[in-house]
DNA sequence: CAAAAAATAGAATGTTTATTCTAGAATGGT
DNA sequence: ACCATTCTAGAATAAACATTCTATTTTTTG
């Protein structure tokens, strides 16, 4: 019987980061950026305290790591819509994914707590803003010819601020989330594709 | 010369409070609740570390308070809304307060820790859900009447529907700011404007 | 003005923290 | 099979922290 739980198709280091990243999410969701220790981290992640400073210079490099592979997610998740989506229509079906998405409550806890440290620390608001450019200017992309191909021109500021107005629905949802929990997804759904409709389709 | 700074207007013990307060909201939006130590706190309240024990009985309380405060200026911001308000453009207008009320950097930070703070702490959940509960049905008052005037009859859900996609636009807002500081408050006005006027005047 | 009460400071405590250090085990190339 | 390199554990360290305790000053009261 070989010992290898697992055969070492990445390099071993790289497992043992994925372990040290898997293992900080959960104690950052549960108890917070800096309310979460080494210590813990380091037992469900399988390995001594000591090795964490192996992978990482420091606490605020897990941190960094945390709050980039999220909002790696969320970038892959914005390309793959922006490939499939020429139509408006597309769009307003997808409304039902976005919006169950932003009101789970572990991703919405994980998201507030990487806005909140983004507020007072400079390196992790860098690596949001980046990550926010990234997705406007791809999202403005499809607008853009949207709004064309429906006989509307637009100048640049008009869109970017329908993007602002949507970001801000979805992104609000996870603050709802916290303090509505027992609020009614399927007529918020609905609302915000008549919405997304009235938005996307007025002349201004 | 009198030694009294301030004339006791008030009983010293809510005066002391009120300067732990102060304090602890400044330490609090700089360092968030958990980075902020009772030492800092106590430095700028202007006491020794341990007299802040004799007003609260630890450091949850102190974050409660703060919670508590902040959701009563909410309050009564709403409350006030609310009486001036019968007409659908009156709360147009108040568009423009709101949104730059809700982008301000130093609000913004704080909301998002009391946010993510509830998202792991029930104490403080609590406060946050039954702040809430009294905003929305404040609000769910206002706009039922605004809607039986246009002669439109919802159901209670598409109301309460009405006021989380509301929320959820304004309080996306705090999200928007420190993702993109630099966006363009006067076309979120113009677009914000747009889209309550067609949220409110909706056939559904 | 004296004595009781409240307010306050600041040191002491004991725990927890991030981080570093030391040494031992596994691994891989030759 | 050997040696260099990497990996890993766990103890050691030093600082920071929330909280408690003790003593002192200030205020109030009779």
């Amino acid at each position: 019987m070989p010992p290898d739980s697992a055969p070492p198709d990445q390099p071993r280091a790289e497992v043992r980061r994925a372990q040290i990243l898997a293992a900080a999410g959960d104690c950052f969701r549960s108890k917070g950026f800096h309310g979460a220790s080494i210590a813990q981290i380091s037992k469900i992640a399988g390995m001594s305290p000591g090795h964490i400073y192996h992978y990482f210079e420091n606490k605020e490099a897990i941190i960094a790591a945390i709050v980039a592979q999220d909002l790696e997610h969320v970038l892959a998740m914005t390309a793959s819509l922006r490939a499939a989506c020429n139509m408006k229509e597309a769009m307003v079906e997808h409304v039902a994914d976005g919006v169950e998405r932003n009101l789970e409550p572990r991703a919405a806890g994980l998201n507030l707590e990487i806005l909140a440290e983004a507020a007072r620390n400079p390196h992790v608001a860098e690596i949001v803003r980046s990550a926010d450019r990234v997705c406007r200017d791809s999202l403005a992309l499809t607008l853009r010819d949207m709004r064309r191909a429906s006989g509307h021109d637009d100048d640049e500021a008009t869109i970017a601020g329908m993007i602002e107005v949507l970001a801000a629905m979805f992104e609000g949802l996870a603050s709802r989330s916290i303090r509505n929990p027992d609020l009614d997804r399927s007529v918020v759904v609905r609302l915000f594709q008549g919405a997304l409709r009235d938005l996307l389709s007025q002349n201004s």
